[in-house]
DNA sequence: ACCTGAACACCGTTCAAGT
DNA sequence: ACCTGAACACCGTTCAAGT
């Protein structure tokens, strides 16, 4: 059989084989795994159909054969990195079994700092937050392991979602904090000594919100240097404890099985 | 050393005088209200220079002699929203005093349903969660009331921030996620019979995943209708009782003065 | 000082036409 | 079945020119 993909224009029809159903140049795997490559790239504002056809050396157009909208391909970028900490915490779920008294505790503190470091790393998860629910593959069973380790953990019934709300949704309002904290001092300070730019660009604004407002002065970095990173975290493991001791208070007791 | 304070673009609105005025059509005021009210009516996505300058019967490039940016227009118009809550948070922390022994639980309380209730009435406020730290005037009177209220409560110098960020982002994320599972729900049941459409449109669906997943179907209301504000209610309560029992726990004592 | 009008460089999405 | 190319109706932002 003569080379036929490239080069002449085969002479005749019986020359080229028939075009395989597998040669397609897209996929919806391979489309998404570009978006996703965009936007931890360059962020939502990155995110473009064209810029993704673009990258797959491919017309605009042709990424609707695969997906409707751009909406839709963002739902499947969501997901597709949901699936980077399903595996954690199916284990957490699945390894242990009923979950010796006291280690609940450490597996629900384990799949919010999975989940939180995930979200870290891909920073563009939250700026759909309030769109839509995603109801991906990934999203459902991450939603249904965090339910199993709390019912193993002794919730009732019908505590088993407003638990799991309760971490989740403490782990996405205190990342949206974050990073937004973390964009204004490393934008300012891109190159130079980090919060330090930060806090002589904010120039006189920083004194005079100290001034008016002495307690909140401190907090944004009037009376020194401030560390986003350390500050979040602390913030982070303070609310989580919080949590962890309220939800103490209400679980059912021991494990049923 | 040349200064470098000036050359690149400010970074926010806060830290950029307004101009002088004259006698214009325009304002930065009339502005910002008229691109809440765009918001509220078509929500981040409706929200366009064109669009508010037409709705201000002006041309789009104008808008720029008060604005230099899309961005500085969304954080103005959230800051312009925060106001509404500001009035309730500063009652809280000035009518009573000291606060007596337990008032201090009732007031965070009133302050998170507050910020809730400005949410779910401004669902586009979440939709640039992570871009920026909202720097305006209302946010900071906002934050530094809290932080007074949670001093009052006879919370250390040192737990605060953490203390009041444990609050917020609990807000912001259970808001979130009622929001995103508000759409899905109101989209597809638009003026059908609500819950109960949503769980017909989604057809074969809800039933394959309350086979494989079980605790999850009953949450997504394969059980029966599910009604997402009720439901979000009683989620929200849940996490706050928990951190409020939380922070209790972790209050320094009565009151400092 | 303030606003218009036109332009530039982008968008998401559609769809006839090609292969 | 899959992809191209061109088109449509929008964007944000800039800027000379008017008043």
């Amino acid at each position: 059989m003569p080379s036929s993909t490239s080069g002449e224009p085969p002479f005749s029809v019986w020359l080229r084989p028939e075009r395989a159903r597998r040669d397609r140049r897209l996929s919806r795997e391979r489309i998404v795994r570009a978006a996703v490559a965009l936007l931890d790239a360059e962020g939502v504002r990155g995110l473009s159909m064209r810029r993704v056809a673009a990258d797959l050396e491919v017309t605009a157009g042709s990424l609707y054969w695969y997906v409707t909208t751009k909406d839709e391909l963002m739902e499947l970028a969501m997901d597709e990195v949901l699936g980077e900490v399903l595996g954690e915490v199916l284990g957490e779920v699945s390894e242990r079994g009923p979950a010796p008294e006291g280690e609940w505790r450490t597996a629900l503190e384990r799949m919010a700092r999975g989940q939180r470091a995930m979200l870290l790393r891909h920073p563009w998860m939250l700026s759909d937050l309030a769109s839509q629910p995603n109801l991906g593959p990934n999203a459902l069973a991450l939603a249904d392991a965090g339910l199993r380790l709390l019912a193993t953990a002794g919730f009732r019934d019908g505590e088993l979602d407003a638990a799991l709300a309760a971490i989740t949704d403490h782990v996405v309002g205190a990342v949206a904090a974050e990073i937004s904290w973390r964009t204004v001092t490393e934008r300012t300070g891109a190159r130079a000594g980090g919060t330090a730019d930060w806090r002589e660009r904010a120039g006189g604004f920083l004194e005079r919100v100290a001034e008016e407002y002495p307690l909140l002065g401190r907090r944004l970095g009037a009376g020194g240097p401030v560390d986003p990173g350390a500050e979040s975290e602390r913030r982070f493991a303070y609310a989580l404890g919080c949590l962890l001791d309220g939800l103490e208070a209400r679980r059912g007791g021991r494990p049923p099985a």
